[in-house]
DNA sequence: AGTGTCGCCAAAAACGTTTACGAAGCCCTA
DNA sequence: TAGGGCTTCGTAAACGTTTTTGGCGACACT
């Protein structure tokens, strides 16, 4: 004899009571309730979970949906492991417990997320790397399984959605080169179909436009989000005839291998190209001359998510804010040296 | 209608031979496997995991508990994080689940993990953060539930682990800094109760004594395993009247903070006081002076950590050698400049 | 005294799946 | 023709909960 069944045939009550006991329904005497509650945790019992689940039809977890790509080279899963730090802290103070969901990069997407569902392993979901057109929100909407997308979508968005200022992030670093004399900005963006690139890029081609500037096709230079790629922008830019003198990069990573890109090249950044960069995690923390970048918590941004799913969760929502989120995450300049004055060549 | 029933009524036959052919038993037409399987992926029929638990007994998840603590400062989560994204990867293999199991600081571990364990919320379990003594492992093994810890304990260890081999770093680090003339040589050691803190102390005494030193205590330092921890320790030691001319750091993070405190008192790392670091992820890359360190793949530790937990698991052990796993994880020296010789004061 | 109302609890159904058991049909052999 | 073995499938029980239903007694009110 296991489970519920045990702690009611040891209190000789019927095992309804017990359950309705540590739910905490009214229709139980007090005194009842007190023994139950103290012989459960003498014996040390806990709901089976597969059995409440069946029966509430729910399962008290929440998914994390990344994409997980075998390459060994570090790529942006530091981006969301910091996330995950500031999500299983949140979630932990409603007992839901985190499921992280790795869709491999040889799978749809769509088709991972979709046997998820199906499965009712989690409640709800968060998903990130949203691309342009994600058949994941119109299947989640389908299964009302409510949800929150780390990252915008280029359709209409009426879902929850936290997803970084690149508006803001853009302006602020053509302005800031502008005013250091830069005419010539580049921009990096990924090289993959992800929504973000284009988001930054139509972000960045916005601002220059309104200090008059026109930017260069072979300015939008798409690379990995990784060291290696950073590398491979900077030899982009030493391959071109009429090089620009300013360049803004959207992953830490990238920084970290376009430094030593121009070092090899006997440049020094800051001095012979003037770089802006973002800061996610501590990487590029202590690259010399320091690196001028937009800086965010991971920490914060994965709280930030957990509040906004759960807004969404009909058990949750009295506890926060009506109306699904729709937040656009500000990040913080941090001066460093990199993107130094523009000179005379 | 949901779930196996609409798909078994849908091709008018009865549930139970559905979930015979989907689960590939042998007394089912291969016809009519065909059929079934067919329906499955056209209707996007996956079991629902809570009735599949259930009736199994098992839970298709195993569980990665690690402590977190609220405090805003970046602690060593960033070893866990780095561990999961190596788990994923290696449990994506086995269609395994990976839910996080986050225990709070103000919580005991023990109960923590076992109310994790009376939910029967996962098949399996990765301790980590082992303490000398841990009552963990003796619930785990009452339990049968299969597990690996990543830490040793102090007591025998019958069960599966993975250590860092801390015996091997300690020996190495001590003979470079002896061989460079120095002989006051300080460690640095977390200040909970956890192991590893053991661990490497004694490790650390027993290298100073093969080569006929004796350890000063007050060269123990205990700190936190964070940034300002070395800060910490930094203050430690200036404060010291005899002071040691080299130090040895168990954590990443320890190193940055240390540097700071010296570049503070007009100090210069490497050549005012010598330092041996651990690196686990990318923070102390471009750290100046170069830290001299010893360097581990944490994504590589946490595939090591799904082979030795699958292993003990009685429906995947065939495919690994069996025994639990004892295994000290292998660390590379990478050098830097942190660690000169000794200078005449 | 009859009728509601309320507090408390037992009984039983339901959630979706897997699997033990047995039955039906068929072929083959004695 | 009887019986045995094989293949294939349907039936029903079981997994551990939660929740609905209803019942019993006590009490209050008319």
């Amino acid at each position: 004899m296991k489970g519920i069944k045990r702690l009611a045939q040891h209190l000789d009550i019927s095992i309804g009571t017990v359950s309705r006991a540590l739910n905490g329904k009214p229709d139980v005497n007090e005194e009842t309730r007190k023994r139950v509650l103290d012989a459960a945790a003498k014996l040390g019992y806990a709901p089976n979970q597969a059995g409440r689940s069946l029966r509430r039809g729910t399962t008290n977890a929440i998914g994390f949906m990344i994409e997980t790509n075998e390459e060994t080279e570090a790529n942006s899963d530091n981006f969301f492991l910091g996330v995950i730090a500031g999500l299983t802290g949140a979630l932990l103070r409603h007992n839901l417990d985190l499921v992280v969901l790795p869709c491999s990069v040889n799978e749809d997407p769509h088709d991972y997320l979709q046997r998820i569902v199906a499965r009712r392993l989690v409640d709800a979901v968060i998903i990130s790397a949203t691309q342009r057109e994600d058949r994941r929100i119109d299947l989640l909407k389908a299964a009302h399984v409510p949800f929150i997308a780390l990252g915008r979508t280029g359709g209409p968005d009426e879902h929850a959605w936290i997803d970084l200022d690149f508006e803001g992030v853009a302006h602020e670093a053509v302005a800031r080169l502008v005013a250091r004399g830069h005419k010539q900005i580049a921009v990096a963006i990924p090289d993959t179909d992800i929504n973000l690139g284009y988001v930054f890029r139509d972000a960045f081609i916005d601002a220059l436009a309104r200090h008059g500037l026109t930017v260069d096709p072979s300015f939008i230079i798409r690379a990995r989000s990784s060291e290696h790629g950073g590398y491979t922008i900077g030899n982009a830019i030493l391959a071109m005839e009429d090089r620009p003198t300013a360049v803004v990069l959207v992953y830490e990573m990238m920084a970290i291998g376009l430094y030593r890109r121009l070092n090899e090249a006997g440049l020094t950044p800051g001095q012979d190209l003037a770089i802006v960069g973002f800061r996610e995690g501590p990487q590029s923390q202590f690259l010399s001359p320091a690196l001028t970048c937009f800086r965010m918590s991971l920490r914060d941004l994965g709280i930030g998510l957990a509040e906004g799913l759960l807004a969404t969760m009909p058990d949750y929502a009295d506890l926060y804010p009506a109306g699904p989120m729709h937040k656009l995450w500000p990040m913080e300049l941090v001066e460093g040296e990199s993107d130094g004055m523009v000179i005379d060549r």
